[in-house]
DNA sequence: ATGAAAGCGCTAACAG
DNA sequence: CTGTTAGCGCTTTCAT
């Protein structure tokens, strides 16, 4: 599909002002172009008197450098992909702010793509990115296709893959262990005196699995495997389904004493299914959530949840690509930036 | 700055096999470059014999257009810039989705950009994305600064100012009337029998001004402009922040029996602070959203909200670029999409 | 420190 | 329907 079809440009062609360009502002100033380029680029390249007077005539003309042309001619761009399940999950959103933040101090743009969950378009993706000579790409996950990993390995520019760890990346990676938070999690919950913690989950996706995988560890060390109830569903996750899932674990278990949710939208709805059941939270139903989103402090009782580092995560990885960019080296290229557990109301015995 | 200092480039040139061109499948498939441009973007242009051969030599040299040669030699980019004041905001989460959504069937890609409620940025924001010779350009609000508007107005795309409406937009324009949202939402109180309904918002922006107008309108007709109270932060919303307003208000005026909020994160802080207090939300105290997120029908008790289109309001605003650019005329260029008050226990006055 | 010349890979314009 | 010829605006050599 062409960006434009042929019967397009019906505008009568308004007397547009063409833009500035190099050779304006460098005959304006009375010099070359290349010399405007590098006043502009490199600033020191440049004598301090010319570079004055090309300010002076850039400010004059308005000039604004034309980002195509630039990337063609120096193959390569400044733009930086990032590839996230979802923009309106506020577990990415805070990732992006922390993003965004990080690129302002930079020359660097963002552009984002949404794979949803889905390999083969994360896959389509990665190459429509790579096709614009990135660069940088930061990629949400560990868990590409091997196609799309082949690509990656081909690619030109610095990866970084972020929210997980794995032994083998890409090239660079910064984010948390799930299984650990999630063992971490339920650690906490069998210590306050809670015998049957239960799991519950929404749309199941790798990084799900590592956590419940986690939870399952934590049981089996402290004897309870046995004892282990999940209940989870592929449609995403909400506040409302946690209010769902809660209610179909009481119906399922009903000998389940806490639950460990995937995320703290489901903790919400299990905290509001309990009220709405008349179960004391915290005292007959202990609840933890995870990410730590800020209404989990706010509600009433206070919910538990495993803080993650998702704004830092951000500044990191963008941190990584630039300084790969500049330095040519990261140390470390794998950065574990933890998680912690925010003990609140919600998983008090008493 | 540059895109990478001096001193970059110490990978000692790998054997980069270089990637395909237009001239590699042009000649891989016996014709010319133009045809094979042609084939890619018009296949109606090319005969089914050729274009079949060119497909395959596309296929065979996995070649991916150059994003910057084609901007360049057709002066104009792929590119729809969306600028927006959060991208943590779940308000404008559920606006991305619907717009990444939308964006999809199209070869256009979006770019996105944080203006951080800032007028400043919001303008530099603006030259940037106009300097990429962007395909179209999507700006939440409608408050930008003169100069922005200027140079809007000069702009040579399609542009789109969404969420929000006024009398006279820079190009086109979709959203609804915060004023008469938060106007219906105060009647709704003041029917259902509550005599002092109080207004909190948090980190005043124009169309939170809007809101706060609507609110003392319906005030003022019900002749109660003097039980009028307003509780305001300039700091940003959050769930916790709804919580202190709410307490806030207590003080202030221990008179008010409910309470307008600006969004849906206050509305729920306003929850939890009551049943601190122990309040009877919808009895003692009714409390109402803005934006009507999913976790407000499922909160215990429900809060009632206005529900904004969020995500239609996303997918109104490419289809208005996409139909602009390829049909010349949209009709009508200004587009209210409405708004629904989503009645729920919390204003059930009983 | 500055400049001249030669493209980057693609598409518009104009032939055939 | 197909091809030729020129650039698009910038940056990279390579001189000076």
């Amino acid at each position: 599909m062409p960006l434009m079809p042929d019967r397009a440009a019906p505008s009568p062609a308004p007397p547009v002002l063409k833009r500035a360009t190099l050779v304006d502002v460098a005959a304006h100033a009375g010099t070359s172009t290349i010399s405007v380029s590098r006043a502009l680029r490199r600033p020191a390249m440049v004598s301090e008197g010319l570079r004055a007077r090309i300010m002076q005539a850039v400010q004059e003309l308005g000039y604004v450098s034309d980002t195509a042309a630039s990337a063609l001619a120096s193959r390569r761009s400044g733009v930086i992909g990032v590839l996230i399940p979802s923009v309106a999950d506020a577990v990415f959103g805070d990732l992006l702010d922390g993003l965004y933040d990080a690129v302002a101090a930079t020359p660097y743009t963002l552009q984002l793509g949404n794979t949803r969950s889905d390999a083969a378009t994360e896959e389509r993706l990665i190459r429509i990115h790579l096709g614009q000579r990135p660069a940088g790409l930061i990629l949400a996950g560990i868990d590409q296709s091997s196609a799309a990993r082949a690509a990656l390995e081909r690619a030109e520019c610095p990866v970084v893959q972020i929210m997980d760890l794995t032994e083998n990346p890409v090239d660079m990676q910064v984010g948390f262990s799930h299984h650990a938070a999630a063992r971490t999690a339920t650690g906490h919950l069998l210590a306050r005196g809670y015998h049957a913690p239960a799991f519950i989950g929404a749309r199941i996706d790798p990084r799900t699995e590592r956590r419940l995988a986690g939870y399952r560890e934590a049981m089996a060390e402290a004897g309870l495997a046995h004892r282990a109830r999940v209940v989870t569903t592929p449609k995403p996750s909400s506040v409302g389904m946690g209010s769902t899932l809660f209610r179909r674990l009481r119906q399922y278990a009903p000998d389940a004493d806490a639950v460990l949710c995937n995320d703290d939208d489901l903790a919400l709805g299990a905290l509001f299914a309990a009220q709405r059941a008349g179960l004391s939270v915290g005292r007959e139903i202990g609840i933890c959530g995870f990410n730590d989103l800020d209404v989990m402090a706010a509600a009433f009782p206070a919910l538990t949840s495993v803080r993650t580092p998702r704004r830092e995560i951000g500044a990191a990885a963008l941190s990584m690509i630039a300084t790969r960019l500049w330095d040519g080296d990261v140390a470390p290229p794998i950065r574990d930036l933890g998680f912690k557990l925010m003990v609140r109301a919600s998983t008090e015995r008493v």
